[in-house]
DNA sequence: CTGTCTGGTGAAAGACTATTTAAAAGAAAA
DNA sequence: TTTTCTTTTAAATAGTCTTTCACCAGACAG
């Protein structure tokens, strides 16, 4: 089921929208501001942002920004109609559709269907706490900032991201990673792994919150 | 330059379009009708079509199908306003953006860079930096120049160009490549290959902009 | 409280990867 | 055939990643 979030501050908009977007059998979120959107899309990873310009906070410009710089989430613009100043800037800051209030809603779908499939679903991006991974791309961030990861740390964190919530024993991972039968890698570069891999997406290595140590067990990504 | 198809009978919607399209660097063509539009179709290679709905020889929907059967040109509809039912169908017959009469000239022409950059340029040239790829004509160039690249750095290219962003594995590369499966290459041709496509299509083949290395893992291109 | 065990840390040797250069082998054109 | 261009292989280099080792810290059992 695709995401989408619905940043407007229009209160009969949003429940008209989320009612009529839900039922056409998409998730709907809503932002009711600019700070609030901005959070939100810290958070979760969305498949599409409905964003309305004129926020009482702020224009949706910035959001758009933020949006584009970090993920590639497409984003339709709400604007009021006969803003072309809006349409302009809004395409130029990379705005993937427009339609102008009002609309029909019925159209409004179309135009979310259609974006969603010329942007080709882009569903590789996988969210770890504040860490995004993406699979296509081979690349992880944080904050939107790129995580140099080495080739083993980022598959470590694959394995971990493929077995989310389950503990893996040191011997499990041992086995993913330096998959080599018979070969025997020093017990103590797993450990060392781990390390490095929380020293680089952990906010706080010293108090690991996504990759947690299950003593005597081994370890597990929980979120 | 960018030639676009434009499908409608409306006489003054000709002139003024085709007016304002041209001063804004594309190429215009005009099909008054359905017949003539796809003859011209057939005749043609269009980077985007301009489609009016209601043709005074049948309905746009023909035309669209046609297109979307055959080629895959980018079309926008152009319909009356207030004509829900033309929505529906052109996006279900695969038009990639609709705009309904009466239009600014100025948010077409925006919908209409905006899909050409959605459909990836669509046509038959893609863009690379400033690197520009035929691939009708199985030519590359630079700065208006012409690339002299061999037929496999053709092809490495190629393989990136339908993978822009993917982290491309030394494997997948050869495999695409060099695809007899079983029978073996030297691992390093593929890493000549790659200095030798990076020598002629980057600025600064030390500092490649557009073949990244992505240690471990491959190569990629994203841009 | 003490000893042992499990996991964490820092640093350094050397293994590996990608790049580069050069040249041999193969194909196509003259 | 000779010439030229393309493709493949090989060997040297640079830099970074991986692995190991020695040591530390905290948990747990006796």
């Amino acid at each position: 089921m695709k995401k989408i979030l619905l940043v407007e501050d229009d209160k009969s908009i949003i429940t008209n929208l989320s009612e009529f977007l839900t039922n056409e059998g998409f998730s709907v979120r809503n932002a009711e501001g600019q700070t609030r959107a901005l959070e939100l899309i810290g958070e979760e990873e969305f498949d599409l942002v409905l964003l309305d310009v004129s926020l009482a906070d702020g224009n949706g410009f910035a959001v758009c920004s933020a949006i584009k710089s970090e993920h590639n989430t497409p984003v339709i613009f709400l604007t009021a109609s006969g803003d072309e100043y809006s349409t302009v800037t809004g395409f130029e800051l990379g705005a993937d559709d427009y339609i102008s209030k009002p609309f029909r809603p019925r159209e409004l779908v179309l135009r979310i269907k259609n974006i969603l499939r010329l942007t080709g679903g882009s569903g590789t991006v996988t969210k770890l706490g504040d860490v995004l991974v993406d699979t296509v791309k081979g690349t992880a961030s944080r904050n939107g900032s790129d995580l140099y990861l080495s080739a083993l740390e980022y598959r470590l964190l694959l394995v971990f991201l493929n077995n989310r919530g389950a503990v893996l024993s040191r011997n499990q991972l041992l086995e993913a990673i330096w998959d080599i039968a018979g070969e025997f890698v020093n017990d103590n570069t797993l450990t060392v792994y781990i390390k490095r891999l929380r020293e680089k997406i952990e906010e706080d290595p010293q108090n690991p919150k996504i990759i947690k140590t299950v003593r005597g067990l081994g370890y597990k990504v929980d979120l």
